[in-house]
DNA sequence: CGTCTAATTGAGCCCGTTCAAGCAATGTGG
DNA sequence: CCACATTGCTTGAACGGGCTCAATTAGACG
């Protein structure tokens, strides 16, 4: 295995179950191997035909659906260790792109090894529905905050979110997360305009709960910023129990 | 077993694979038995403890969060055959409530049963890997609806949406499908208010697009809704492949 | 016949939208 | 080295979709 493995669900990590030896030469036999991608390339195309599917290793990528009068939908935003074109391939239809927002680099399988892990690796393929479930549960999480918080509170949430996310993920040092995204990006991931974005984050500038310059995010007082975007203190346990 | 398990994921389904005999009785053991719940009854509570899961055999239930100031997001609506209170086990925190919302029977399981099945029966674990990844679908439409679309535009497409998923799951009959849910719970679905979704919902009445009355449901003409709801014609195949 | 829940309708306001202009940083070609 | 285009951020002004408040109606139930 290269660099970065352990943050693969598939490898050996702590916060998992280890794999055994056996399990080790079956991932890597149906792993097809590393891939670089550049900032704003494509991952996953809408439409595709779903044959791979990857394991974000480094950096990070964003998923999205585009309406047929362009519209967008942000779904969510990606961190080392998330799961890539795994639902494309359980549905049998690619309904959203993914997209790089950093350079990336990628762990590649192919969608025959999913059937392998269910029949083989019976640890490895509950790990991978844990993964789903975590996302779905995001998936939610971001669908009440769309539904029912105003833009002040949805955004707060999605910082604390995020910052959350990151600090899971091992991306926040020194208190400051890489957060290489456009307002437009956020706007969109939240259901709102960009101007409307813009004018509530240089508020919740002004009130320093959140900086956010260079690509890069900071939250001085992340408590403060949770009580204004109602984030439920609800921690999901990294370790998975049966 | 008994009536209607062949809609359940764990069951015999020619649209599945079909379990071993030794399967079915591996089921049967961790099968705890059916339940009967009345409409509005809770069959799961927020931040209860998860410890038992279920599949929808009859009926129908909605899926909900709610924040601490009262508002509501519903999630979704359940429909036969799909599974309950599967991501709270997975990921150990009850996070939503479910609510009956018909007479509703439901086949009981232990959480116990989750790692038997990817333990012993890896097709089932994969039906159930599959359901997930399905709901999270779901959930991602419901976000792009949420986020971008208009009021006019996300009643149709929740119309039609809930007429395929009613369809798919063999409600619908006649032409007709049992929709047993209050104006306000259809607007805490959407992000919408009340009044707003009772006006435009008047509107669509009133162009013979949407037929609801006394809980049932008809679509006099369901491509022309889907039409009005930007809904793209993706479908999902009922049946998953490897 | 009073009470309760759900649906309906009107009036007025506000949050978030669209339109529009300006600015800063970066890049590109002559 | 400058002219010019491009991309992203910022800010002002005005509109409007969807909100809140409020009152009425209709049906179900005791």
């Amino acid at each position: 295995m290269t660099k970065n493995c352990e943050i693969c669900p598939f490898s050996n990590n702590p916060a998992f179950v280890a794999p055994s030896k056996q399990e080790c030469e079956t991932v890597n036999l149906h792993r097809i191997g590393e891939m670089q991608v550049e900032a704003g390339c494509e991952i996953l195309a809408e439409g595709s035909d779903p044959r791979r599917f990857f394991t974000l290793l480094e950096g990070q990528a964003m998923r999205y659906h585009t309406l047929e009068d362009g519209r967008r939908q942000v779904l969510n935003f990606l961190f080392p260790g998330d799961l890539i074109g795994l639902e494309p391939i359980m549905l049998g239809e690619t309904s959203h792109a993914v997209e790089a927002l950093s350079p990336v680099s990628l762990c590649v399988f192919d969608r025959t090894q999913i059937w392998q892990m269910f029949a083989k690796m019976p640890e490895r393929a509950f790990m991978l529905t844990w993964q789903v479930a975590r996302e779905e549960h995001f998936l939610g999480q971001a669908l009440i905050s769309v539904g029912q918080r105003s833009a002040r509170e949805s955004l707060a949430w999605a910082f604390v979110s995020l910052w959350d996310r990151g600090q899971q993920s091992g991306m926040v040092e020194d208190g400051k997360m890489p957060f290489p995204v456009r307002q437009q990006d956020l706007a969109d991931a939240l259901g709102l305009s960009l101007v409307h974005t813009n004018k509530t984050l240089s508020r919740l500038r002004s009130e320093d709960l959140v900086v956010w310059r260079d690509g890069v995010l900071q939250l001085p007082d992340r408590d403060a910023l949770a009580r204004v975007g109602l984030v439920d203190s609800t921690v999901i346990k990294k370790r998975f129990y049966l």
